[in-house]
DNA sequence: ACGAGGATGCTCT
DNA sequence: GAGCATCCTCGTC
């Protein structure tokens, strides 16, 4: 299935199928590939957990506009959180990029993130490998700078857990790793 | 491997 | 003013 495809999904189904693409940012000349590995889906005005739940809102307000919209927020006042607009504007819903694995720039994460351990196995250490932050906050996947790759590169078994983190909802399997 | 605790700032009530 | 879609360090097992 192609990128466009998937993101005209909603969140929930979208999820799965973006394990196994990439997330490349180049910047400053400095590229760095990562194939996505773990992945959460946050729904719309019927998803307590999500920050769409309460409707539009300033901060959220991205996560109802267009799809392949990137939705990045602040976590705890420290750490970058990265997501993929996914679905109908009216519904609102994205997907949480938590984690994968380096497969290009790996001196440039190690650098990035000041350790040679634990890269991105985490969306704040993930947006930090990447060097992602709030000022691409609204950019579009399909043209930078953080793109996804068209198709997958990688596959192999989906696993559905509950979400990590949250408080509300907790039971939902929208947590989708790539083992 | 796992758990506790602190850092930190923004969003929404 | 409460509550976070987290990460790191340091302790214990």
């Amino acid at each position: 299935m192609s990128l466009a495809e998937v993101l005209r999904l909603e969140a929930v189904e979208a999820a799965p199928l973006l394990l196994g693409h990439t997330v490349t940012t180049r910047i400053d000349g400095e590229e760095v590939v990562v194939v996505l590995e773990e992945v959460e889906a946050y729904g719309g005005l019927d998803d307590p957990a999500s920050h769409a739940y309460r409707g539009p809102t300033p901060r959220a307000g991205i996560m109802f506009g267009r799809a392949g919209s990137l939705y990045v927020y602040r976590s705890y006042g420290i750490h970058w959180c990265m997501n993929v607009v996914t679905g109908a504007e009216e519904r609102g819903g994205a997907v949480l990029l938590r984690g994968g694995r380096v497969l290009a720039g790996r001196d440039v994460v190690e650098r990035r993130r000041g350790r040679s351990d634990h890269l991105t196995d985490g969306p704040g250490k993930l947006t930090q490998a990447l060097g992602v932050d709030g000022g691409m906050n609204g950019t579009d996947v399909r043209t930078g700078p953080v793109t996804l790759s068209e198709t997958a590169v990688a596959d192999g078994q989906v696993e559905a857990t509950p979400r990590i983190g949250i408080s509300k909802a907790v039971e939902r399997p929208w947590r989708f790793v790539l083992v």
